[in-house]
DNA sequence: AGGGAACGTTGGACCGCCCAACATTTTTGC
DNA sequence: GCAAAAATGTTGGGCGGTCCAACGTTCCCT
């Protein structure tokens, strides 16, 4: 230890630049964990989105997520090509992607679920379980600028 | 129907999760705030650690930062080029490269310092200052692998 | 019927992060 | 002393995530 890696304390007091860090070390945590299933944290989270939300627009997920529609393209075109949901034109509205997860998708959800709740409690090891429940409280009242909460 | 922005319960408490929207919304706060001053987030972190352990070598300041040797270099060559800083060969170990901040670099810290902390007020705006500092704590022990334990 | 809006899709740009390589310089071992 | 090993600064490129602009198609509202 021959240089302690001093972070200076006018940047280590700034929530930002501790989210930051947290974040970039939470998001490598999950991306090692999903790796092994060839999963990335955006798949994994879309995919749980659509086994909870049911067949759903892609508008809607990316709207859900704030995942750009773009990017939301590209995700299910992954999980189509790995045949973990599929994506069938709504008779209702032909504009509308309906998405909806197979049952491939359901058992890869499983073993991605199980892996993310790993590596998010390696992330939060440092924590008592009742403070990492007021981070989420925490954090949640940040992510959303304004927004009411609602569906508890 | 435009009330349906939800986010779907498993992947709301995920910690990961949380703190990728949280630090989303914080890093385009402060980026929008130092914007006005031509400054990002990063020379910005950077001008202030400079200011706070003065003269100090590129390579410290990278880990000090944990930002990667060649980001550091394409930092600190802004700065020099808005003479910010000055990046002088240190006479005792002519491989290092000597950064000290300037006059004009310390009258625009106090600026981007005061914007900064203007955005991080704004992203905590809905937590008492208790639960900020909470928030400052539990942060910093999750954004640290380990004290001991420095791999990966 | 027509205009505005939403949806999916494509393309591209920017930023942050990481790894490999190299010349110069310091430190260490013989 | 001198050669080998390590450190520093620098350059280059690649990867992943986020965001914006545009377009054709389709629906909704007046």
């Amino acid at each position: 230890m021959a240089e302690t890696p001093y972070v200076p304390a006018r940047i280590r007091a700034l929530p930002s630049w501790l989210l930051g860090r947290a974040a970039a070390r939470g998001h490598r945590l999950v991306a090692e964990a999903l790796a092994g299933e060839g999963m990335r944290m955006m798949h994994h989270a879309v995919l749980s989105a659509v086994a909870e939300l049911g067949p759903v627009s892609q508008a809607d997920l990316g709207r859900s997520l704030s995942i750009d529609p773009k990017d939301m393209v590209t995700i299910v075109n992954d999980l189509v090509a790995e045949e973990l949901v599929t994506r069938a034109p709504d008779p209702r509205d032909r504009r509308k992607n309906a998405v909806t997860i197979s049952p491939a998708g359901t058992r890869t959800l499983r073993r991605t679920q199980k892996l993310g709740d790993a590596a998010n409690a390696e992330l939060t090891a440092a924590l008592t379980p009742a403070e990492r429940d007021q981070l989420i409280d925490l954090l949640t009242r940040i992510a959303t600028p304004g927004l009411d909460d609602r569906c508890s």
